[in-house]
DNA sequence: CTGGATCCCTCACGATACTG
DNA sequence: CAGTATCGTGAGGGATCCAG
């Protein structure tokens, strides 16, 4: 299989040979969240068929990427996790999602939603500039998706479920967030990348009902601001570009 | 053809859609460096066969990446350019291209070197605070491939061809590059990479004969300071990996 | 139940030839 | 020069099956 080789000695090439295929930086962006079993990937990918989520995890394992990890007992079970080098990636993927958000335009009817996407989607648009002095723990409901993030000065720390569930990557030592109920719950309908790009305002969301809170409501400030993506491309329109 | 796309509403995989298949990044990379013509791009691209460079650019004009443009009479020929929202890939290509760059190895038998790539890779390793209160112009010759950097106070400015020759780009206004000598001209043999991943020195180079100099002897300190890669991660021997 | 492997089918990609 | 046309191949999609 040379047939994924471009033949040219660039440094872009080969990351592009790297993880340039279909799936694999979605597969990343799951990984990047944290350790994930073969199971857990699926439910995050969805589309994914089995063969190609296996055979992507082979290649990234072979290429460096990702370590096939299998747990101690008790548990024996696999689990897939980044290595360095594929830890690397981050900010790279963060600022690819930033880029393509921006022309992400409103949900189409049978897209999903992840939490991975979310939890990635917070960590793209975070501020941490924005974020000095700020503790709080929101937890955001989209569709059937729960997701909490902890803003504590600055560092923002996100998993999947309600606030009261303990993120279990273990690697975090602090685990001060003893089932601390949220300062806030925001339930968000299909147009939170809407405002976090800062097309409508979430005084306007709440009007039109996209946006539901209990709890502080100042917490809803934190969308657009704490945490925020740059405003969308003016598109051109039938061929005529607004630059230049 | 509904194939390209994932099913999910995130900005990660709309990016994919947008610049995940084959080809599309290098393409974005050529036009990085400036516009092109269809038969430049072949140039640069080499393996490229006519008809997919042919979708892809339809793809992404249609896309909102590339605008074609027919230059005025008596030229009247095609090029293409990145639109301001293909533009805003540059970073994250540069990005791309250094992670890749750090697992490249040596170049293999039939692997090519094209102008932009050499570009491309000074762009991406270049270091504009070692850069400050420098002023001169160095001409590399990496194979057949002649480029040439100038490098004047922390702005980096590269174009294929030797020193006298007037980079066309034409949006450069400070035309102050009037036919001027370099001061150094640098011929590299295939280890361009090991040199600016500071695997090895300027002096070994010259030593080993991969490097040549005329001119200015000083200026192939440039080259691990002025443009430098990060450190290689080391490699994982037989799944024995070096973390954790 | 997890963690895949196997099979078949299709379509995007690759190679090459050819044209306005 | 700037592509289009044609056709073969192999990677991806989808379903099913199997071992620990």
């Amino acid at each position: 299989m040379g047939q994924r080789r471009y033949g040219q000695y660039c440094g872009l090439a080969h990351a592009v040979e790297l993880v340039g295929e279909r799936w694999t930086l979605l597969i990343v962006r799951d990984l990047l969240v944290g350790p994930k079993r073969f199971t857990e990937l699926r439910r995050g990918l969805v589309r994914i068929p089995t063969n190609i989520l296996s055979a992507r995890l082979k290649r990234l394992e072979a290429d460096g990427l990702v370590r096939r990890r299998v747990l101690p007992r008790p548990a024996s079970a696999v689990v897939y996790e980044l290595t360095e080098y594929g830890r690397e990636l981050d900010e790279i993927v963060l600022a690819l999602g930033r880029w393509g958000a921006r022309t992400l335009g409103d949900p189409h009817e049978d897209d999903l939603v992840t939490p991975d996407s979310i939890i990635t989607a917070l960590r793209a648009t975070f501020r941490p500039e924005a974020a000095v002095g700020l503790d709080l723990i929101v937890e955001l409901r989209v569709g059937d998706v729960v997701v909490t993030a902890r803003i504590n000065d600055g560092v923002l720390t996100a998993w999947e479920g309600s606030a009261s569930d303990t993120s279990d990557t273990s690697d975090t030592e602090d685990t001060t967030d003893t089932t601390r109920t949220p300062d806030a719950v925001l339930t968000i309908g299909p147009r939170l990348r809407a405002m976090l790009a800062r097309e409508i305002t979430p005084a306007q969301a709440l009007a039109e009902g996209t946006l539901t809170v209990s709890g502080e409501p100042s917490a809803t400030d934190i969308l657009g601001t704490v945490f925020a993506l740059d405003p969308s491309p003016t598109r051109s329109l039938a061929g005529l570009d607004s630059e230049r």
